[in-house]
DNA sequence: AACTATTTATAAGA
DNA sequence: TTCTTATAAATAGTT
């Protein structure tokens, strides 16, 4: 209806899509005013363009809210849009929620927390995921050279750290029972001692120079 | 639009209003179509008839229920359409959600994704939360030789590479410019070698053997 | 439910 | 946007 025909699919042009949108959509609330009056009839008219901006017709003599519950009755019984509704909320939280929960768990395990709850695969996995970390933030050029010296630090440390271990061990095999009390403390001497009585150290490092980069970073 | 005018009041012939009725509410759901089509809109129609018996159309790009959701974002706040449960259950989700995405990026950053995005202070750190997570997970007793071992290993595998790297960076200094390309690739030898052409090898790792600990744990 | 004279809506242009 | 107007579309009253 109008100066040509015009086929009933999208309006390319933007600018005549929305002209022709506001047009029509004054054109069907008047209708729905009409048939309103006319008819003693209840109309809602919901409109969202394509901007996203809405528009709304409700009958005068009900409202939107009326209309839903009208709605839910006679939608084929079983369908109940408010209840339902919660219904999946509530899914959706408990959901969101265990989901967090494990991200939680998996960081604090990352970091280092609550070691006493893990098995000993789990602890593996960690390990790995931990040395995936450190050899993909090496990666980053500019922090290659620091993350070598800092593990060089890190593992002469802990040479020191196990040669101390050794010897402590070897002068005072006799009193380990006494000490299980503290098997669980920082380093874990006396129940690496437990079992690892025989094996040698394992390895010698020798670290040339730790030549300052700070100023190349 | 008819052989005669109308004026528009309710009809009182409720023969004539229910035939009046059934026209032109066919002919709304005709418009909601076309305008849904033609201007890319979403539209819901609820109409109850003064008989009580319904009828509805909503845009196939849509549901009621999505369309409702709109409709009470856009409605000026004073509109509760929701109830007050409804809204907490709501907020909670977003809430969570927004909870949630910190920790995955969080978690992204320790297992050394998404580096591109990270600052040089934020990698340092991640390298700090790493090496604590490292230091923290080999106070498991039963642990301790294994880290050693395979820190030993990752350490080694880094000399190596680094040995390469700094071989084939003195090999390869006059084509350095050509490889641009590929700087940003899994070990960043060609970034390395721009700017750390004069450092020398920084330390030497000597294992003198790997002793085979596995029946031990 | 059809038909059709008329009114109404609106596409294109200003 | 708004107005104009030729034309398409809707529909009131009729069959």
């Amino acid at each position: 209806m109008g100066r040509g025909k015009i086929e009933i699919k999208r309006i390319e042009n933007s600018s005549n899509r929305q002209v022709t949108y506001s047009k029509r959509r004054n054109g069907m609330i008047k209708k729905a005013k009409e048939i309103s009056v006319l008819c003693d009839a209840k109309v809602s008219l919901l409109m969202f363009a394509s901007s996203g901006k809405m528009h709304e017709y409700c009958s005068p003599s009900t409202s939107l809210e009326e209309m839903l519950e009208s709605y839910q009755k006679q939608s084929a019984g079983n369908n109940r849009l408010w209840d339902a509704k919660h219904e999946t909320l509530n899914d959706e939280i408990i959901r969101i929620k265990k989901e967090n929960d494990a991200l939680q768990v998996e960081l604090r395990h990352l970091k280092g927390e609550e070691k006493a709850s893990l098995h000993h695969s789990e602890l593996i996995s960690i390990v790995d995921a931990l040395e995936n970390g450190l050899a993909s933030v090496r990666e980053k050029p500019w922090d290659y050279y620091r993350m070598i010296e800092r593990s060089t630090q890190v593992l002469e440390e802990e040479g020191k750290r196990l040669g101390f271990i050794l010897q402590q061990q070897q002068e005072n095999t006799a009193v380990e029972e006494e000490d299980k009390r503290e098997m669980d403390n920082a380093y874990g001497q006396e129940k690496l001692s437990e079992y690892n009585s025989s094996i040698p150290f394992p390895f010698v490092l020798q670290p040339t120079h730790q030549p300052n980069l700070e100023k190349r970073m």
